[in-house]
DNA sequence: ACAAATACTATACATTGTCTAGCGGAAAAA
DNA sequence: TTTTTCCGCTAGACAATGTATAGTATTTGT
């Protein structure tokens, strides 16, 4: 059999926030806005059931990717941690790989 | 506010094959290794059951992302397409990440 | 006061992944 | 030649995960 050693670089970090469902769609609106809500991510991604995004921004927020502020008015604020804005890039290229590859 | 507004570029197609489990450990081989075995996928991503690694073997194909060639001997070899190598900036990013991020 | 919006939670159900086992073909060992 | 092993899967039973739909508590607008 072949040695591949494969010591280095392993993606297995990345997958487990990239790999959960809705969560790349979720992420790239952080791209874009500041600070998001819970009914934005909603509405944004077409067809996240509440019960869903709530797990994924639970997850999130344990793996300190995005942090929760409770606004005044009993509203939730989420935006990136720094860990969390690193991982753009991944979102970048994922985007790029899209963009050329779409099927529709 | 400025650079990229969020009309252009979605990352739903990417992750149609990354989302998916084991998809990204799966695909992180092909970037070392030219051609790929059944069993080497097997026995170097820990864990993955055969049904598993057949169904996304099988989701790869039909995406274009890997060819499926028959070894003379009853064997197979699984390589990348163009649509597959041109994932691998998406890996690399991962990577990048995960060993920024690494947990253990 | 009443309706609408926000940020969720609850229950039941559907989809997906996993564990374990096994199959048929080919090659190596006996 | 017979047996064993390896390879590339598939099958059945079960567990984990995601979804549809509804509902809750609080707040804000009219």
């Amino acid at each position: 059999m072949d040695t591949v050693k494969s010591s280095v670089g392993c993606v297995k970090t990345a997958t487990e926030i990239i790999g959960d469902k809705w969560t790349p769609q979720l992420l790239r609106f952080f791209m874009n806005e500041d600070t998001v809500r819970f009914c934005q991510l909603q509405n944004l991604v077409g067809g996240v059931n509440p019960r869903t995004l709530s797990a994924r921004l639970v997850h999130l927020e344990e793996q300190d990717i995005i942090t929760k502020t409770n606004s005044l008015n009993s509203r939730c604020d989420y935006q990136l941690t720094k860990k969390g804005r690193d991982l753009m890039p991944v979102l970048r290229s994922m985007q790029a790989w899209s963009d050329q590859y779409a099927s529709k």
